[in-house]
DNA sequence: ATTCTGACA
DNA sequence: TGTCAGAA
């Protein structure tokens, strides 16, 4: 092993391509305290961490969790390299995400259960009109 | 050409 | 988060 090139480092351009997301967005999330590049100048300088961030900031944001959520998860991963009070934490977000979905999946039967009942409800009364017409137009 | 900051018909 | 401006 001659020299560990784990100095790797990425342009905002190049991890924007690499996540399919613009480029204000990542400057969106390190404003708001998820990312935290280096500078060359003004330039941002990402290395291997901040890689890393981006890719469980992506992934928290498709299983629902807000900036906030992920913010919190994340930061246990530097404070606590055991990951055993991040996994507590983690654990504890994806039960709440998970009753949060059970939630909006009963509000949304609901509203197709409505939604059922008013039609039936408006096609029987159409029926009757029709039928209604029918013999008072003669 | 690319990135940065700040602002918002 | 998009977009546009003006500067570096």
């Amino acid at each position: 092993m001659a020299l560990d090139q784990t100095q790797q480092t990425f342009g905002i351009a190049e991890l924007a391509r690499e996540f399919g997301i613009t480029t204000r967005a990542i400057r969106f999330y390190e404003d708001k305290g998820l990312l935290s590049p280096a500078r060359d100048g003004q330039r941002r300088i990402y290395g291997p961490r901040d890689h890393v961030r981006l890719r469980l900031i992506m992934r928290g944001k498709r299983l629902g969790f807000s900036l906030d959520e992920i913010r919190e998860m994340i930061d246990l991963y530097d404070v606590d390299p055991t990951e055993v009070s991040q996994l507590k934490l983690f654990i504890g977000k994806l039960q709440a995400r998970r009753e949060q979905l059970r939630s909006q999946q009963e509000d949304i039967a609901e509203t197709l259960a409505e939604l059922d009942r008013l039609e039936t409800q408006s096609q029987d009364l159409l029926a009757e009109r029709e039928s209604r017409r029918g013999k008072s137009a003669r």
